[in-house]
DNA sequence: TTATTATATGTGCATCCTTGCATATTATAG
DNA sequence: CTATAATATGCAAGGATGCACATATAATAA
């Protein structure tokens, strides 16, 4: 019971819903969760651990990056049928779309996408060393062409 | 999602899930609802009305009762996921079991059901008298000779 | 070592929730 | 009409929640 409600308490929030529609399409950072949603970084964290803490969430961490992604293995029982309430009423839904779709554009490891600090000013060069960096480690950049095209 | 949001707040609260708990099992009053859960009047009609306002349950008047009960109708989409949720979470509960156990015992139109006032002293006389009353008017009630004998 | 960067967290504030208590409302009986 | 009984509700207190802001932590690079 008392998990039950937190576990429901996790869910019944319009932030962490839309969260858990970014991870019902894959595996986020939690830069990634705060650009596709527009929120800022303590926000995108507190809730990503709330939504954890209730047992939804699983955390691999990569480096610098913490990676949340649905627990499968947590979502039996009636886990499951929560998941299924939500990605029903989900579906269709313009702020899920949207949020879906500015998944798509967001980045890891943008410079920008830390502390949002007034002067920031990294210089793209600064930028693009630290993505051959990236891709010297191995690490899967899908787009570091266009991020940096986008920077240069 | 307004919505969603809405129906998840509305289901995260333990008190009422423990409501859900006893309209799986049945269509309940007010009065029955307090004395299953061993609550306030105000308490359980507060929080019926929230689930009422979610959209779980439907509302059926009969004489001074209000008569509550999950509406199958609406019970389709995410809600249908929810209410099962809701029912595989609380399968072999110990508190939801007991529930259901003091609702067996539950009475309508037992008088000191209403306000839990003090110096109530209702006389069984009059109890009796109202019983009958209700008999008269073809109110279902199942165990009033029950009532009748504990209450003499 | 220091600098950088992604993430986590302490703090304060505003807001909302839940409850008990008292009272209002409503339907019925007399 | 008045009294009774089931339910609803106004109000205030206490607690929980969500957020921004600033700062701390941790991993990596130089």
């Amino acid at each position: 019971m008392r998990d039950l409600v937190k576990a429901l308490k996790a869910l019944s929030d319009e932030t962490r819903l839309r969260i858990m529609n970014l991870l019902l399409e894959r595996e986020c950072c939690v830069c990634e969760v705060m650009q596709a949603l527009n929120i800022s970084q303590s926000r995108a964290s507190r809730n990503l651990n709330a939504l954890y803490d209730a047992g939804f969430l699983k955390l691999r961490r990569q480096g610098l990056w913490a990676l949340y992604s649905l627990d499968e293995e947590r979502l039996g029982g009636y886990y499951w049928h929560l998941i299924r309430a939500v990605a029903k009423a989900l579906e269709g839904n313009e702020t899920a779309l949207q949020d879906r779709r500015r998944l798509k554009n967001a980045r890891r490891a943008v410079p920008s996408c830390g502390m949002r600090r007034a002067n920031q000013n990294t210089s793209p060069i600064r930028l693009i060393r630290h993505l051959y960096r990236l891709r010297r480690q191995g690490i899967d950049f899908k787009n570091w062409r266009a991020l940096r095209r986008s920077t240069s």
